[in-house]
DNA sequence: TATAAGATCATCT
DNA sequence: GATGATCTTATAG
């Protein structure tokens, strides 16, 4: 690295390691220098970084895939911002297409705001980049799928503003939903593969975030593409064209350890009344519409 | 219906 | 070495 190179580095607070076998792990995949570590205003530095917000390609190449995609909404959908994003994912169907050509539907019923830099609840927060958070910081549309809780994924799509994403927390299963059940009834633990003690109903498939990555498939390795071109996942309109009217906005779940005031933004929306919504906000929704007496 | 505890390990510090 | 954008089961009311 030259003196100017590392002058910059210095000044950006940047490290940079050259990729080798003994530092980068199976789910790092660049060939240009991985970023390991980055102060707290360096997320700039992303974008001179070569490679690093490219997304993974693989498009549609049969004609049936072509076909059954057809539908899928654009780029345009995506760009908006994080929370415009959130209620208009609301009513949508995610579709995924598994390698062996099988189809899994679900309607998008609940999700969640990450705000990017600005947002204390959010990986990105004070523009920290990681190998795992980078997908937050790719063009609108991008997967990042990351696991948690030693056994649990989460599946989330990117938005607008740096490092903002939106996270899909429960469907409505549609389509595949025999398969879904076959998905969700393992446990996720990797040792001990036993099966659930009940059979599951079809609102429970997918109400949770982590339900609705184990019932549609979707690991970590799925992060970096984007669901406007990826031939495996992309969502629709509801072809039943019903107009989501009624939304609560409340609390997102599980980040009460950030304080009180990122805690408590309403930035978690979902459609009220919905059956397989992970968890309801009754206070939200006695003010938001007191008309209807729960 | 609500709450608590335990599972389990990649990721980050 | 600590933690977590969760889930399931058990228990209490």
């Amino acid at each position: 690295m030259s003196k100017t190179c590392n002058k910059t580095a210095k000044k950006l607070n940047l490290k940079i390691l050259m990729k080798t076998e003994k530092n980068v792990k199976s789910d790092l995949t660049l060939d240009a220098p991985v970023v390991r570590k980055v102060q707290s205003s360096d997320f700039d530095s992303l974008k001179t970084t070569p490679g690093l917000l490219e997304q993974l390609k693989d498009a549609p190449s049969t004609q049936w895939e072509i076909d059954i995609s057809s539908c899928r909404l654009p780029y345009s959908f995506y760009n908006v911002p994080c929370q415009i994003l959130a209620k208009n994912l609301l009513g949508k169907v995610l579709v995924r297409k598994l390698e062996n050509g099988a189809i899994l539907k679900g309607k998008i019923v609940e999700t969640e705001g990450y705000l990017g830099l600005e947002d204390k609840a959010s990986h990105t927060y004070q523009g920290k980049v990681t190998p795992r958070n980078i997908p937050m910081y790719m063009a609108p549309g991008t997967i990042y799928v990351y696991f948690t809780y030693g056994m649990y994924h989460c599946f989330n799509i990117s938005s607008q503003e740096e490092g903002s994403a939106v996270l899909i927390r429960a469907l409505e299963p549609l389509e595949g939903i025999e398969l879904m059940r076959d998905h969700r009834s393992c446990k996720p633990y990797a040792k001990v593969q036993k099966k659930l003690s009940k059979e599951l109903k079809e609102h429970e498939l997918c109400n949770g975030p982590s339900k609705v990555c184990m019932a549609m498939k979707l690991e970590k390795k799925h992060s970096k593409y984007s669901l406007c071109d990826w031939k495996e996942l992309w969502i629709e309109e509801d072809p039943t064209q019903e107009v989501v009217k009624k939304i609560i906005e409340c609390k997102r779940i599980g980040i009460d350890k950030v304080g009180q005031e990122w805690a408590d933004k309403p930035l978690r929306y979902y459609i009220y009344d919905h059956k397989c919504v992970s968890k309801k906000d009754k206070l939200a929704e006695s003010i938001q519409f007191p008309q209807y007496k729960n």
